[in-house]
DNA sequence: CGAATTTGACCGGCGC
DNA sequence: GCGCCGGTCAAATTCG
């Protein structure tokens, strides 16, 4: 109250108060009570003279005040500073004797008597055209108001600028609400995230024990393509199975290097002891992994383990996939006299994803893309289709055999996939059994003999394996990368029959793609892969979808009280499956 | 001259 | 323990 004055306004329907504003700008501040007088009324109302002066502060003072002088007028607290509310009150209640006398006419007698265009004045207006903005009360009454003092241009701007900054709050609002949705969604995908990493880590263990049933009826070569080598992999990313040797390692030069890729990179350095030992070991590690402790690294290393291989019919030394890479070496690997090619993506630094190159033996004219790795950076349209392809695959391979009580048959089922890919007789490394899945875009694979071979040759992984991204948010979809092949070579599919992608969730609408009509159910698969690429950004799980429908079909009653015998008969229906086409 | 590629050497895993 | 193999490094070389 004593920080300054308000003009307090009031109706008999409404009542107004004047807003307050900054107390850093002039104000006509009378300190001390004015007298009324005939001569030195600041105010008049009605003919009324008014004085601005402090409210009094409670009903014996304002009756000590009228009393002492009966001819002043107190219109009440004129206070911009206080609560206006509080001052209309005092008002309506302290002053209704006034009140039906000084609303016909209030808004004109607040032009100053003397006529002097005060500061505090150009607030007021300011103020006025605030509260009409944002009470909605209607605006000829400040027009009056306004008019009253003549038209001013400075009160025009004034009252510019104070619907700027009437809007300038509106949109700060607006801002502050956007900005908590964006700390909603980015908790919420973080908790996901979390919760899928959980979730994962859980279920890891009742996949083990599938796998173990499933192992121990196997032959030593199947041990090298099935999932124990998933879950292998995964284990051997613990730093608990690192063996003093691999710490050696860590301290030299060239992994000071790796270390840029974080920790995924030495879970590469497995340990042959833990391959060796199994999956008592595995699940040994289980337990000193807790699943809080699971964390990100711990997932990166599952998906630097998968692979993807594309196979594609090309006559350049490379395909393109949109990325940039670097290649640091090249070796002649066994059984394939053509040279496979070592690059790294150098669109990031410390991108630690890499693939390999290399030409089919039997049929030169194929190109074998390996890709393996996550993407560390934003990825250019023209990349996110390879990537998100690959991805969707990596995902689709690795979910199969850790989330789902029958991952393990997917797993080997994947593994065996890229099988019938390849008619190469190359070797298969024991020392890398990278889970892998293989795209073929070949249209080699059409003969069913073919699949039978595969079925009893297992694919050299050096043939076919590709990386693959783990992150689903790096990769988004763009134009089909299928397309981009088929530019680029001789695209013939994606390796599914026809039965597995008609059981399969694609959306119906997917247009088809114009490519070599040899199988047109083959096409159809192509289309609608193509169409799920360019149209889902989810495409991982429309993938896993249409192979989980795959697999699905020749082993839907499967459960987790699956015995040897059962797993054993639906994995040979589902290759049968393959086979038919 | 800097960047990219080539290529021999090195390392670890694995089988014998 | 040795040799083979896949994978990687890094100096040398080539390329633009």
């Amino acid at each position: 109250m004593d920080k300054g004055f308000g003009l307090t306004l009031g109706t008999s329907s409404s009542s107004l108060s004047l807003p307050s504003f900054s107390s850093k700008q002039p104000q006509p501040q009378p300190q001390q009570p004015l007298k009324t007088s005939s001569k030195d009324t600041m105010f008049s109302v009605l003919g009324f003279p008014v004085n601005l002066l402090s409210r009094p502060t409670n009903m014996e003072e304002e009756e000590e005040e009228e009393e002492s002088d009966q001819n002043r007028i107190v219109v009440g607290e004129v206070d911009f500073f206080s609560d206006r509310n509080k001052s209309l009150v005092a008002v309506e209640h302290e002053h209704d004797h006034i009140h039906q006398h000084v609303k016909p006419n209030i808004k004109k007698e607040l032009v100053p008597v003397d006529e002097k265009p005060h500061t505090s004045n150009l607030h007021v207006y300011t103020d006025l055209q605030l509260l009409t903005a944002n009470t909605g009360i209607e605006k000829s009454m400040v027009d009056d108001g306004v008019s009253s003092y003549g038209e001013d241009k400075r009160a025009a701007r004034t009252i510019e600028l104070a619907q700027l900054q009437v809007e300038l709050q509106h949109m700060n609002s607006e801002n502050q609400k956007l900005k908590e949705m964006l700390n909603h969604v980015s908790f919420n995908y973080k908790a996901l995230q979390m919760h899928l990493v959980t979730l994962m880590q859980q279920q890891k263990p009742h996949s083990e024990n599938l796998e173990n049933k499933f192992v121990q009826g196997k032959a030593h070569e199947e041990k090298k393509h099935g999932v124990v080598e998933v879950d292998d992999q995964v284990s051997n990313s613990s730093s608990d199975e690192r063996t003093p040797h691999k710490d050696k390692i860590e301290a030299t030069t060239r992994d000071h290097v790796r270390n840029a890729n974080g920790k995924n990179e030495l879970a590469r350095e497995e340990s042959p002891e833990s391959e060796s030992q199994g999956w008592g070991l595995n699940n040994k590690l289980q337990k000193l992994s807790p699943p809080s402790i699971m964390d990100q690294s711990n997932t990166e290393a599952i998906m630097r383990k998968a692979r993807v291989s594309v196979r594609a019919r090309s006559e350049a030394p490379m395909i393109t996939d949109g990325c940039q890479w670097r290649k640091y070496g090249q070796k002649i690997a066994k059984g394939n006299p053509c040279p496979r090619g070592y690059f790294k993506c150098t669109m990031a630094v410390g991108c630690p994803v890499r693939k390999q190159v290399q030409r089919c033996v039997e049929d030169r004219t194929i190109l074998i893309t390996t890709y393996e790795g996550t993407h560390n950076h934003p990825l250019p349209p023209a990349a996110m289709a390879m990537a998100s392809t690959t991805s969707a695959a990596a995902s689709m391979l690795l979910s199969g055999s850790m989330t789902s009580s029958d991952g393990i048959l997917r797993q080997n089922l994947l593994s065996r996939t890229i099988i019938p890919c390849s008619s190469s007789m190359a070797t298969l490394s024991a020392s890398t059994p990278f889970p892998t899945i293989t795209l073929d875009l070949t249209n080699n694979n059409t003969d069913p003999m073919q699949f039978q071979r595969a079925l009893h040759n297992p694919a050299p992984l050096s043939q076919v394996p590709f990386l693959v991204g783990q992150h689903p948010q790096n990769f988004g979809v763009a134009t089909p990368f299928a397309q981009g092949l088929y530019n680029q070579s001789k695209f013939s599919g994606v390796q599914f029959s026809q039965d597995q992608i008609g059981s399969s969730h694609l959306p119906p609408q997917a247009p088809r793609a114009s490519l070599q009509q040899q199988q047109p159910s083959l096409a159809d698969t192509i289309g609608a892969a193509t169409a799920v690429i360019t149209a889902d950004p989810n495409f991982t799980a429309v993938l896993a979808a249409a192979i989980s429908s795959i697999m699905g079909g020749a082993h839907a009653n499967n459960n987790d009280d699956n015995n040897n015998s059962d797993i054993n008969n639906n994995r040979t229906s589902t290759l049968s499956s393959f086979s038919g086409n």
